[in-house]
DNA sequence: ATGGTTGTGTTACAA
């Protein structure tokens, strides 16, 4: 089973791309994030034309994520616990083919200190708390999505520029750290332990030209999840096509069990 | 030097 996350930046704008590298791709089950729509403005009838099940969590102009799925979706749940007050579109999951996955999109952060920031980590936090639970099920789990943090250093293309950034703060490595110490694995760096695997280019200043980016889009496995981890990558040249998004898809291939 | 680019949905805001 094939699983890939990518942020769309705008699911109308993005929509030619999103249909080309579904039909080259065929990934099993897709989690976009930054639909920036309604669920009333999401393009199913041309993603369900390909092949695709959709279920969407959308919220006007900002956010909103979705799973496609070329197989049914069951038990979709939109929103992440912990907060009833929480309006942003940023948590979908659903089972696909005894596999449970979540599709996220974390706060950004930015500016650093500020009320953003706090929303930030509060977020990771209850993401935290719903991941402990969810790894009781015997059942594999992934977690794929926007994280917005960079883990370590070598995710930064220059980490003193962006040392003040959110994405790199202390606060948000630790909590992501937390995530692994529950038992997750970064599929990402599963398959390539060291060395540049960005999946964001800033649209500004030429970041793509320069090789400016970083890796904060990634694949967390459950233990029974990773057992089955076969293969894991970033199609990074889908960054340089025309009306491209500032991030590129990264995937990862569960053996069917 | 407080810049630069993109998308949404109206002309400000988030990333």
């Amino acid at each position: 089973m094939r699983i890939a996350t990518f942020n769309v930046a705008g699911i109308r704008a993005r929509l030619p791309r999103l249909l080309d590298w579904l039909d080259s791709t065929r990934p099993d089950v897709v989690c976009l994030q930054e639909i920036k729509t309604v669920d009333d403005g999401f393009p199913a009838l041309e993603i369900e034309s390909r092949g695709y099940h959709c279920a969407v969590h959308g919220q006007k102009g900002f956010n909103g994520v979705a799973i496609l799925s070329q197989r049914p979706l069951a038990d979709v749940r939109t929103g992440l616990p912990g907060d009833d007050g929480d309006e942003q579109a940023r948590f979908i999951e659903a089972t696909v083919a005894g596999v449970r996955i979540a599709g996220l999109y974390l706060p950004n952060g930015n500016p650093v200190p500020g009320p953003k920031f706090d929303y930030k980590l509060a977020w990771m936090d209850r993401l935290i708390a719903h991941a402990r639970h969810a790894l009781d099920s015997e059942q594999p789990y992934v977690l794929a999505g926007d994280f917005n943090v960079c883990p370590a250093d070598e995710d930064v293309w220059d980490p003193r520029r962006m040392a003040d950034d959110a994405l790199c703060q202390p606060e948000s490595r630790q909590r992501f750290r937390r995530l692994l110490g529950l038992g997750f694995t970064d599929a990402i760096r599963a398959v390539q332990p060291t060395g540049r695997a960005y999946t964001f280019w800033d649209y500004q200043g030429g970041a793509w030209a320069k090789d400016w980016g970083l890796r904060i889009d990634h694949l967390l496995l459950s233990p029974p999840a990773a057992d089955r981890l076969e293969a894991a990558g970033i199609d990074r040249t889908t960054r340089a096509l025309e009306k491209a998004s500032d991030h590129v898809p990264a995937w990862c291939v569960l053996r069917e069990p």
